[in-house]
DNA sequence: TCTATTTAGGATATTAGTATCTTTAAATCT
DNA sequence: AGATTTAAAGATACTAATATCCTAAATAGA
């Protein structure tokens, strides 16, 4: 709920590309698959994605997603913002429109500290950082781990790709 | 964006009611008026915290709503869980459907001490407290303070009421 | 050049959240 | 009893988020 399902889709496959060796783009049917999201819905983000530049996208036979050069380094953040604009450190947790420093809610001045701790995590998790903790296999992007997903089983994380990429 | 704008709207009233001297009902209309938020829409939310136990509701001449006895101490999760169900601080930021420390997403464990702040926060904030803050005048629940709201000069918070409950 | 594959883009559908309106029931006052 | 005031309840409308579908454009390979 502080993430649209939009955004944890978003997310969720950018860690994903960024899991897998570069130079192989992939595909949005095939990272829906793996991830267990609606495939046109994610076709539709991954275009989103693209046109704000963390992925280049590729026609055809041997088409798809890769990640922009450079673009492990996006953080979490960027990413939220690109999906949902601002907002999300923007507004006052009561809804008011005005609410600063200066003319305040009642809750403003406890939820300030709690509001940058967020932006801060969001800020320095990076998509390298995470698909390294991915690939590392203690953590899951996916509710279904790779091998259970159909079809994926020849695919195997290429961690040495992640390491010389940080 | 955290909470949603019904779980906004219901907060600011129980405040506004809560800053209202007891026993003096308080209209529907009235604080919709006063807190700038669709009249209907207010009245809607207002019959769920009827159903909920924080308000009390009588009808006819002289009714409208109170506190129930005792209210003054709802916190601000209790009331975010009545309206919009748990989920705040029950699902994973990357939307996992299983995400605990057994089995957890990248984020999980950064996620988690923010998570618990926020729910002390919302905890430790009670109606009592949020309206103290509010009667004192330096801490507002609407965008327009009470002074500009139409019909409203007569009505003065009444603060000795707030002291006496706390 | 033709066909197959894949993303781009636009149109449409579905669902949940937000909001309004109308009717009914309860209470008060005359 | 009748009129007025107020919340309760149900129906309906609007909007944004989520999701699907279809056609077009690009690319690769035969």
């Amino acid at each position: 709920m502080i993430l649209s399902r939009t955004s944890q889709y978003a997310i969720q496959t950018l860690i994903y590309i960024a899991t897998q060796p570069r130079g192989e783009p992939v595909l949005a049917r095939k990272a829906a698959e793996r991830l267990g999201v609606p495939p046109a819905y994610l076709a539709k983000i991954m275009q989103v994605l693209s046109r704000g530049g963390i992925l280049d996208s590729f026609r055809g036979p041997s088409g798809g997603f890769v990640l922009k050069a450079g673009a492990e380094k996006t953080n979490l953040m960027e990413i939220v913002n690109l999906i949902e604009g601002p907002g999300l450190v923007g507004t006052c947790v009561l809804g008011l429109k005005v609410c600063s420093d200066a003319t305040a809610c009642p809750m403003h001045a406890k939820w300030q500290p709690i509001k940058m701790n967020v932006l801060k995590l969001l800020q320095e998790q990076t998509l390298e950082k995470l698909a390294v903790a991915v690939a590392s296999g203690l953590y899951r992007i996916a509710d279904l781990p790779a091998q259970f997903v159909s079809g994926e089983s020849e695919n195997v994380v290429n961690v040495v790709t992640l390491n010389s990429a940080s």
